[in-house]
DNA sequence: CCCTGATTCGC
DNA sequence: GCGAATCAGG
């Protein structure tokens, strides 16, 4: 994976938005381990893990609850055939849980799953017109529609740190250019007041499925 | 089983 | 530094 900074600044963009890692790693056609990886080695905020922190209580009693981690078993690739006699099995490094005082980070309000669902699921994108569905016609929907792959979310109280365009305030967030090759942006023209994007774009964004008039 | 993120560790 | 393999919880 070629991280360069644009795809950084969008794996940031993206972790920031509350997107799971898998999907990050689909719209930068990376896996989620490499989001993830990526991500903490960016020192991305970590977001609510599914799995609980072995410990969050300082004063828990290790008597009972030892680090017990399972022995590595890396297989990843085919290891070399030097079979040295002399090293022997004695290294028996037993790894203490790091108990590192957890800190105090205010959780970040993330937007419900099913919203972000809703927001993310069924993008058509306006950019990189791919076809997958043949059968594209206008599935039945009297309101507007909200193609666009990136959310129409509220912009979150990041006001900088992100890759948000030099002047501050709403701006349209309809993207340009396919997200995944560089020179991706987004518009940022000053969007139409309650909505993400801007008249032009919104216009694109907002089109009516009850085009077809039959 | 599916999903999720976290961690490890060979490369 | 990278990320697949793996772990681990829901």
């Amino acid at each position: 994976m070629d991280w360069t900074d644009e795809t950084i600044a969008r794996l940031r963009e993206l972790w920031s938005q509350g997107l799971s890692t898998a999907e990050i790693g689909r719209q930068l056609s990376i896996t989620k381990n490499a989001v993830v990886g990526k991500a903490h080695r960016l020192g991305l905020p970590p977001r609510p893990s599914p799995i609980r922190n072995r410990k969050v209580k300082d004063g828990e009693t290790p008597s009972t609850e030892t680090p017990r981690r399972k022995p590595p078993t890396r297989k990843v690739a085919a290891p070399k055939a030097e079979a040295s006699a002399d090293l022997l099995v004695e290294k028996t490094e037993a790894k203490p849980a790091a108990v590192k005082a957890d800190t105090p980070k205010s959780a970040p309000a993330k937007p419900s799953p099913a919203l972000e669902s809703v927001m993310m699921s069924p993008p058509p994108r306006p950019v990189a017109a791919k076809v997958d569905s043949p059968a594209r016609v206008a599935p039945v929907a009297p309101e507007p529609r909200v193609p666009p792959p990136v959310r129409p979310a509220p912009p979150p109280r990041f006001t900088a740190s992100i890759d948000r365009p030099a002047r501050r305030g709403p701006s349209c967030c309809w993207p340009i250019g396919d997200p995944g090759t560089p020179g991706f942006h987004f518009c940022g023209a000053t969007p139409l007041p309650g909505k993400p994007y801007c008249a032009e774009h919104a216009a694109i964004a907002y089109v009516k499925i009850r085009d077809r008039r039959d």
